[in-house]
DNA sequence: CTGCATCCTGCATGATACTG
DNA sequence: CAGTATCATGCAGGATGCAG
């Protein structure tokens, strides 16, 4: 698609050199990079839940965050939404096969988590130390 | 707390069955979720680079953006930090073990993420089909 | 109980200009 | 080239009230 001539006509051949610019890494972080996603999967994980049980699981999260994020999971195939047409009303949470597979990779982020949490905490204390006043946190 | 009497007595056995209520998820989602890290260390993970080198690699991270992101990896002990004295200055990043060690987690995602594309895309486009004025995404 | 609508706020990010 | 400083902003997320 006519490049120019400016010599940008290197292609940046970025990322993992698998793929194009960003292997497709911001997919998944958009999906599981959020505050609850992640939280909720987990639970998930479990087994079936619903709505309240889901809320007082993950604790911290607003019904509206809740909402929004199961949806948004439902929305995505990881997740069913079950309604029981009764009074109360009940509705059931329960991951698909494709969300289960997703608990693997949170696995791998929980391990790699305990794994280096401790030497990351340590670097950011001498960080700290050395650059007080730098602003980054 | 008083749980009633409603059946849902049941402790909740939250999260991945290991620890306190997030594992400790958060701590990496913290690192890595934000919207260039990533990016960032997969660049790394190539080898050496200078400042405007990862500028190019990570197309549309901006100049505060990357100091922000290096900066933080540097602190979290992900990323060394090496100042040539010379003119024009010249700035090293690498990854460190655990930075590499990072790599490993972030290949999980990518592999994750090509498995699932389709089947995420496909049901979005069910979804969004079924429930087309919903307001999520 | 489950969920949507509304309002409000902070933070992450972006744009731009300036410095060594 | 490799930053820092400042200002602007969009959107994620929190709080609250109402509805089926």
């Amino acid at each position: 698609m006519s490049v120019g001539h400016t010599g940008v006509t290197t292609e940046p051949v970025v990322s993992c050199g698998d793929e194009h610019e960003d292997c497709g890494i911001r997919e998944v972080l958009d999906r599981i990079g959020d505050k609850w996603s992640v939280l909720v999967v987990v639970e998930l994980a479990q087994g079936v839940r619903r709505f309240r049980q889901l809320q007082r699981a993950v604790p911290g999260i607003s019904q509206r965050m809740l909402t929004l994020t199961v949806r948004r999971l439902e929305r995505d195939g990881l997740v069913t939404r079950t309604v029981h047409p009764m009074v109360p009303p009940q509705v059931e949470y329960e991951l698909t096969a494709m969300g289960h597979s997703l608990t693997y990779l949170v696995k791998a982020l929980t391990d790699w988590s305990a794994e280096h949490r401790d030497a990351i905490a340590q670097a950011r204390q001498e960080w700290d130390a050395a650059y007080p006043d730098s602003g980054i946190r």
